[in-house]
DNA sequence: ATAGGGTTAG
């Protein structure tokens, strides 16, 4: 006979009698299941079962013991809970707590804990609140357990609640408290509170309160409390890196974040997956194509993570480069409904819409359900390249084929669609049977409808409608006063100018980036610090020159096309792209293509100036602008001068 | 026994 731990024999005295027993173990039983077991055995052979996280056997053990009346001791409980956690195995957690509360009085109150935390984990939320309720006593564990479930379940009133349920019962919140409660902030209001509480009691210092609360800063983007956060951290932490270098990427601010990558490195911290996800996002932003090729070389460490191929194949689609994408998506094994939507909508946004639509086929068949943005995705394609018929077949069937209800962004794809078809008058109609309220986003793509069949009434409401949503849209402003000038409404032009001036509203000087030997070389209109600018001017006079004998004419007529606004007629020829551009063709070796990055949307002069460029010169010319992409060859553009 | 970082549209 074994022997029992005298921890398992002291559990056991306080049971009813045993009944007969024989010596068998119930490994040798397992067959014949027959309940005839000594205790002693029988908790043994439990202890090992959980132990050797054999749930069927353990679960075995455990119903004979229950039928029996036997208990076990809370650590071999532990271990069983912890296995059915594991194993997802939910029925068999129920019984393990059914069983646990048989015997008469409450279990400890760290297996109450690991009860509840097994159904959070399982999602059963109602299960573990009223197991929670049961406690007479709840600790900083119990309280924890389920303020971070409510956080995860995105309850964030219900997360801050409790907060205050437990200081009130005067249970002190520890590191694990705070980091998950900070989770659930909803405001700034709140985020500052906490922070307050969290350095007064001196956890600030904690990596995971650090992590979340450079996480939500970042989210409510304050990224300079954010960096506050992070540069008091004194002993470094790689997570606590990846949450700031994620917080300026997902702000946009691609350059901060890879200068923090840089940092990061010099520190001696090894770039992980997300770390490398986050720096593909800052390489999407800026359009840094070589520097995301050589991260994609240190993404080969980890050639099948799902999230860092979708970052990839994002990044070479942004960055105009399909070629390289459609080779991450063919090598990738597992393409989840992000990887298709992400090429859809690549395909789409380069040009390429009939090779969009081909995909998304393909994509039914591989029986990978489509999402509301692989929707968008397809839309997008249909609008950018005409087709109408099909554009409103997805449209009007999107609900019935996929179960998705049309939301804003499928709106101002429709609008935009029947904008560029001419269908201004529907357009119109769509935007007033919209059961969501229109959004300065959906008025913009019907201020951009208007720009191709001069819809003036249309514009003009549309964009009051934008300035009522969105005070701060300068472009907005310019286009509107453009609209009233070329309608020779001077005075309303004016009005709109000093409604403008008077909130202090100045328009963004358009700006382009070109990257050169592994330099970024920015310019901006109106700007003459570029060190080669007295030699660009002369080459772009001279190409100028050239092409207006061979019949190029600068497209002055701008009121509805130039969205880089205000400048005077000459300085047409100075839009930033241009000076990108003839850079370009001044420094890059023949042959090569030349990609240009801008922060405001091309205008129709440029885009001419472009396609007689490439055509002339025998180049690629690939212009990214914050919507799309244009890439120009041979006198043509991938947008058929749709845009 | 309780807590952390990553991907798609607009």
């Amino acid at each position: 006979m074994r022997t029992i731990s005298s921890k398992v024999v002291k559990k056991c005295i306080t049971r009813p009698p045993p009944l007969l027993l024989s010596n068998t173990s119930l490994t040798s039983m397992a067959s014949f299941n027959v309940p005839n077991q000594n205790p002693s055995s029988l908790i043994d052979d439990f202890t090992k079962f959980c132990c050797q996280r054999d749930l069927p056997r353990a679960m075995q053990a455990l119903e004979l013991m229950h039928t029996h009346r036997i208990w076990a001791d809370c650590i071999t409980y532990s271990e069983l809970i912890k296995c059915c956690l594991a194993r997802r195995a939910i029925e068999q957690g129920k019984r393990v707590h059914v069983h646990l509360f048989s015997n008469g009085h409450e279990p400890k109150a760290f297996l109450m804990n690991m009860l509840i935390n097994m159904y959070v984990k399982f999602g059963l939320l109602k299960d573990a609140r009223d197991l929670f309720d049961k406690m007479p006593e709840r600790n900083v564990i119990s309280w924890t357990t389920m303020i971070s479930a409510y956080a995860s379940a995105k309850l964030n009133d219900k997360a801050l609640e409790f907060l205050v349920l437990m200081l009130r019962e005067g249970v002190r919140p520890n590191m694990f408290t705070y980091s998950s409660v900070l989770r659930a902030c909803d405001g700034l209001f709140n985020l500052r509170q906490l922070h307050c509480c969290i350095i007064k009691i001196g956890l600030d210092s904690d990596v995971f309160v650090r992590s979340a609360l450079i996480d939500v800063y970042s989210r409510w983007g304050e990224l300079e409390n954010a960096l506050r956060v992070f540069d008091e951290m004194m002993t470094g932490d790689l997570v606590v890196w990846n949450s700031i270098i994620s917080g300026f990427a997902q702000n946009s601010e691609g350059d901060e974040a890879l200068g923090l990558f840089k940092r990061m490195k010099r520190a001696g911290f090894l770039a992980k997956q997300p770390t490398l996800t986050s720096v593909l996002r800052a390489c999407t932003g800026l359009a840094l194509l070589e520097l995301g090729r050589q991260v994609h070389v240190h993404v080969l460490k980890y050639d099948q993570d799902l999230i860092l191929n979708n970052a990839l194949l994002d990044m070479y689609c942004k960055c105009g480069s399909l070629e390289d994408a459609n080779a991450v998506f063919v090598r990738m094994v597992e393409k989840d409904v992000i990887s298709w939507s992400t090429m859809i909508a690549g395909l789409a946004q380069n040009g390429y819409s009939k090779e969009a639509l081909k995909l998304f086929e393909s994509m039914k068949v591989s029986g990978i359900r489509p999402s509301y943005i692989t929707i968008v995705g397809v839309l997008f394609a249909c609008s950018h390249a005409g087709l109408v018929e099909e554009g409103l077949y997805y449209f009007h069937s999107m609900k019935e084929l996929f179960g998705i209800d049309p939301g804003r962004e499928h709106y101002g794809c429709m609008i935009d669609l029947l904008g560029r078809a001419g269908r201004l008058r529907e357009a119109v109609d769509l935007i007033n049977e919209m059961e969501c309220e229109p959004d300065a986003v959906t008025w913009r793509a019907l201020l951009n409808a208007c720009r191709v069949h001069q819809g003036v009434d249309v514009a003009i409401h549309a964009a009051k409608q934008i300035l009522r949503l969105d005070p701060q849209d300068a472009g907005t402003y310019v286009l509107l006063s453009n609209i009233y000038a070329n309608a020779r409404r001077w005075n309303d032009a004016a009005e709109v100018r000093r409604a403008m001036d008077n909130r202090g509203i100045r328009k963004e000087p358009g700006c382009s980036w070109i990257e050169v030997n592994k330099q970024i070389h920015a310019f901006i209109l109106g700007d003459k610090s570029h060190p080669q600018v007295s030699g660009i001017n002369i080459r772009l006079n001279q190409l100028i020159h050239k092409l207006m004998g061979v019949g190029y004419v600068p497209d002055t007529n701008f009121v509805l096309q130039d969205l880089e606004g205000e400048q005077m007629q000459e300085s047409l020829r100075y839009h930033s792209e241009k000076l990108a551009l003839v850079f370009g063709l001044m420094s890059l070796p023949k042959g090569q293509t030349i990609r240009i990055r801008k922060n405001l949307r091309i205008c129709g002069d440029c885009h001419l100036f472009a396609k007689l460029i490439a055509k002339m010169e025998q180049r690629i010319i690939i212009i990214r602008d914050p919507v799309r992409y244009h890439h120009f060859q041979d006198g043509f553009c991938s947008c058929g001068d749709f845009w």
